[in-house]
DNA sequence: CGAACGGTACGACCAAAGTCGAACTTTCCG
DNA sequence: CGGAAAGTTCGACTTTGGTCGTACCGTTCG
């Protein structure tokens, strides 16, 4: 085998993928994912980007994008091979990725007016 | 005064708006706003998509997607009207709402993987 | 004025989700 | 064959955040 069990693209939900965005980590990766092509979990893009987790919590990650139709694993020997499903994602959702990545990084949450008065 | 404040839509980002639609709450209100345009929480639009919440956790939700920058509050005498803030969403998440709209109810998520082995 | 209505604020509770460490699996290589 | 490398799985812990009830505030109207 070749490939990890992924969902077919015509059954992938936005629900589901608004929530598999929704966390800080799956986000920076998927950000980390679309610049840097193919990754494996050894390598740190992550811990480039900030992010220091451990590996188990990194797996559980993929398998929560993955499961989200959001990226494939291939396996290739002693390692897996992760990358961002572009075409699928562009099919079924056009314009998602560039609107993930032009809003990339904006750091300035800091500004938060709120509450009424 | 006749506005609750809301954040600027320049300071309003991404990784934001995608927490606030992650819920199943924002997101079905999100687009029962977007179908009915100004809505006040005494109105059922959500008991008719079968939400029934308390309205301290309807309040919760309008404040955590103001916050987020996806709605507007008005006041209007003794009631408040919410809208979805349309122009300010399209200027800087352009394609965001359509892609809700389109994506809506999608609940095929009984669907299964693509089997590989 | 005072009661009723529409909604917010606060505190407590509970379920869901992120995190970790350790054990296990598979593959490669000496 | 045995050991190391890369990930996954599992169980337990902790944090997050959705929910509720109640108290509270501002507005309208009798």
């Amino acid at each position: 085998m070749t490939e990890v069990i992924e969902p077919a693209i015509e059954t992938v939900t936005i629900d589901v993928v608004l929530s598999a965005l929704a966390d800080p980590v799956r986000l920076t990766l998927v950000r980390a994912l679309d610049t840097a092509g193919d990754w494996t979990c050894g390598s740190d893009i992550l811990k480039e980007a900030g992010v220091t987790i451990g590996k188990s919590t990194v797996s559980h990650h993929i398998k929560v994008l993955r499961d989200a139709g959001l990226i494939r694993t291939r396996v290739d020997g002693i390692r897996r091979l992760v990358t961002l499903r572009y075409d699928d994602l562009e099919q079924r959702f056009p314009g998602l990725l560039a609107m993930l990545r032009e809003h990339t990084a904006a750091r300035a949450t800091a500004a938060a007016p709120t509450s009424s008065a």
